[in-house]
DNA sequence: TATTGAAATGATATGATATATCATAATTTG
DNA sequence: CAAATTATGATATATCATATCATTTCAATA
């Protein structure tokens, strides 16, 4: 959530999408934009109100969902399943491997910072998993609490 | 979701909430023991269904919601975010001070593990917090991936 | 460049999850 | 027992998400 140069991140992100031969088109991109420029992370619906307010065309939910899947697959978004609502991953612009990604979410002002989780971290996770014989998917934390602003105002 | 001695853990879910001023209603009670027989996590409207089944009474889903709300600011029931359903606390018969819990979830056969946080994860975590001045609320981590009986199937 | 096949989007319906609110019943307490 | 509090019921509605079939767009290529 914290400030992005939209234009480049657009930029990449569409090198991205050549590369790997899939179609950003510009209703993709549009999703895209609304949520690099949002403050927090949006439900599907509330994207096609600021889908709405941008293009000044309609779009049904149902398609928002579709890029939101299209989006996802393609590393660009991620959903955060503890609140069901979606946010641009924020590390488009650094041509990233995808690993683990960790959101710390606040509870208060609802802002999401998005960290790369810690060499040390990860193996700690991988340690817990493997002495349960668990084979993980794709993990991704999610952590509620207070931002820094958030906790000096209380 | 390993066999538990629901007697038991009934019995410990009572005196833990006469500790603590609490009121386990009959109901709630039934919406417990639901949930400590059944296989998996479960939504709130199965969680109804299954009411049905073992008392021959209607619940309101509404009811349903409140008991589990109750039953969560309980530590009696956890909520897996990740996938909108509710379990039974797996450390509720062993006078547990309810410290992080995380959860092995199986996408295949949906069954859920829960596990004690090792040390060394916590560190870590509270390590990667403390690093971007976050104040962590409750914490609970969600994995999902494969359990150890489904990986030898496929 | 016209054809065609695949991918993307629209339209509509419906299912699944969750909360708000006001009414009633049960339980505790003075 | 009366009053207050807590729990539950009933009803409505908000919110989140998917299924399915129709239509449009786009790229490949004959």
């Amino acid at each position: 959530m914290a400030k992005v140069d939209t234009h480049k991140v657009m930029q990449q992100a569409e090198r991205s999408c050549v590369e790997h031969g899939v179609r950003l088109t510009s209703k993709r991109k549009h999703i895209l934009e609304v949520l690099l420029t949002a403050e927090a992370p949006r439900s599907a619906y509330e994207i096609a109100e600021l889908y709405r307010q941008k293009t000044e065309e309609n779009i049904p939910v149902m398609s928002v969902y579709r890029m939101l899947d299209f989006l996802m697959q393609n590393s660009l978004v991620h959903k955060l399943a503890s609140n069901n609502k979606f946010i641009a991953c924020a590390h488009i612009a650094c041509s990233h491997s995808h690993q683990t990604p960790q959101f710390l979410i606040c509870d208060n002002c609802q802002q999401v910072r998005e960290i790369g989780v810690d060499k040390q971290l990860i193996h700690a996770l991988e340690e817990s998993i493997e002495h349960n014989h668990f084979q993980l998917n794709s993990p991704q934390l999610e952590l509620h609490g207070l931002c820094e602003t958030c906790q000096q105002e209380s």
